[in-house]
DNA sequence: CTGAAAGCGCTAACAT
DNA sequence: ATGTTAGCGCTTTCAG
């Protein structure tokens, strides 16, 4: 049983391969083929079990129907979240995902880009890494739909969808505050990318508010677990006198937590706790971990929501939308007040 | 700037397509093309960026340089990470990933497949729901390159990589045993896949060996969290006399803590817990959750390699491999002994 | 209403 | 050593 083309369908029918066209792509009316016809058609179609070869569809359109989806690591429970969500809407809608990790790597992340460029992607979701703003810009200018997510670029004029971090960070920051709590410490990955330095933003803001000092202490990204725990154990070791600490993203808060009890560090009489991001290690550590939750589902459904609108309007419209979304605050056990 | 292609750029250099052609394939020396030509033609190349439309290549050839990837759920830990290290080892040799999540659905997973050979994927990595066995064979029939992993399917004989279930579950349960604990618990999804047939199984040998009689329950699949920690809770309301439970799978395992958290069960003075897989909730746990672990980078290096193999040689070996990868047994607080 | 034919961009026999 | 040419399977003018 070897694959069979439309020609062979055709010949078997004993009509014309345009005609088959037409009617596989709904353009029988419009064509004004007859109903018996097209029946005839399309129950020979069913019974044999004919599939139109993708590939030649493509090369001739120039459409893929595939999306092209780049999460900063896939392995992280944020982005395979999200990607989750993603690729059953993309499903749903007649297309398929191709993924791939970035790494926050600038070269890595081009030589993807070129790649999905290559195999005719319809369209990019991408968590941008900084220095690609010319790639990008590129893709855009080639009118190929685009959307950012998680974080955006200052310079590109691309859609987007984001969460309010700035907001986010400032008021877990007063919730400490408020608690009591005096010497706060922020714990994040070094990066210049917008959603990392909005968090930042926000952790100063509310502690200028209050007069405290910051004491801010910035991880180089690594995948090697030991290379994030041992710095943030050296700043807990050598900071003694801080009374609670804010982990800017779910990966520096799991290390964090690792540090915590690894030092037998008790939460919150030494040290308070807060953290971005909201999974179940959180929730299940003890005490239970006040942290930020991203609303995941609302991310996902926003991005593809506006990639599949510019996919299947070609309008050209030029004005380009930031969406962005509210964060749960958690409120839990390890951020409860210094001074009961 | 418009997309150029290999006829443009022998127009411009006043050489056969062909021969441009032959040089970007490296088969200059083989069709005996003068150097200075290859240098030219390179040179130029490069100059303009051109980059040959790999899905007319794809087309003629009939092969797409890609992966499909079918795992159960991206969003879960182990499938997530086992897809990274997949991804980067498929990049690394040139071939991208297309990925999807089955849902344990025969049907989706059929479509899936369908898919992908639609899009004439060249390999599949697949951990396969039930059902699907008759579409498996059909691949395998018609050559394509396959391997399952995390189980196997029984009626097929396709390469595939594991882990060795059975006895890991016998180990942890023999573990909890030897600790005095004597009212064992097991709960796991309901399923008849080869892994966790196995797991069960293991479970099940430990304790006749001792005696003991088995207490399972099965939960029902389902996305909704709720779902699960509802069974397991009522489950564990109306079986008070246990000391002991072994939770099958992390998703299980994590759901079961929630449950223990919330009945504020004591672990393990109330309650031994053991699961299998192994992530930072069962490490940060209070106490720390004895878990068994899976070799995530050797089971993703042994897919990715047995793939390439058999992409990269063409051989129909009829012989099928299958790997059985050991696992790791950590021991934490949850399972110390009962009557010290 | 239907069919012939021209490509989409590339590869690889088959000349030359 | 290099060029000619025939497709891969499909869509889509343009003629009947």
């Amino acid at each position: 049983m070897k694959k069979l083309s439309i020609i062979d369908i055709a010949n078997h029918l004993n009509v014309s391969k345009t005609t088959i066209s037409f009617i596989l792509n709904g353009r029988a009316e419009e064509k004004r083929i007859g109903k018996e016809l097209v029946e005839r058609v399309q129950k020979f179609v069913e019974e044999v079990g004919y599939k139109p070869n993708s590939l030649a569809k493509s090369l001739r359109t120039g459409k893929s129907n595939i999306i092209g989806l780049m999460v900063e690591d896939i392995s992280n429970p944020f982005f395979s979240a999200i990607a989750r969500l993603i690729e059953d809407r993309a499903y749903k809608n007649g297309y398929k995902i191709i993924y791939c990790s970035t790494d926050n790597d600038t070269l890595k992340t081009r030589e993807l880009i070129n790649m999905f460029r290559d195999r005719h992607v319809d369209g990019y979701i991408i968590a941008p890494p900084q220095g690609i703003e010319d790639d990008i810009n590129s893709l855009l200018k080639d009118g190929m739909p685009v959307v950012l997510f998680d974080r955006h670029l200052p310079n590109v004029n691309a859609d987007f969808v984001e969460i309010d971090n700035l907001f986010s960070t400032y008021n877990a920051t007063k919730h400490l505050i408020q608690q009591g709590y005096k010497n706060i410490a922020f714990i994040t990955f070094a990066s210049g990318q917008t959603q990392m330095q909005a968090r930042l933003q926000g952790y100063h803001e509310a502690l200028n508010e209050s007069g405290y000092k910051p004491v801010v202490q910035e991880i180089i990204f690594n995948q090697n677990e030991d290379l994030i725990i041992a710095p943030i154990t050296n700043f807990l070791k050598k900071n003694k006198k801080l009374d609670a600490v804010f982990f800017g993203t779910n990966h520096v808060g799991t290390c964090g937590l690792k540090v915590i009890n690894g030092l037998g560090i008790k939460v919150p009489s030494d040290l308070a706790v807060v953290s971005f991001d909201d999974y179940d290690v959180f929730k299940l550590f003890s005490p239970p971990v006040t942290a930020i939750a991203q609303p995941i589902e609302a991310i996902a459904d926003s991005v593809i929501t506006v990639l599949l609108n510019k996919l299947n309007t070609s309008s050209q419209h030029i004005s380009s939308q930031s969406i962005i979304l509210k964060t749960d605050f958690n409120i839990r056990e390890s951020s409860k007040t210094a001074t009961s």
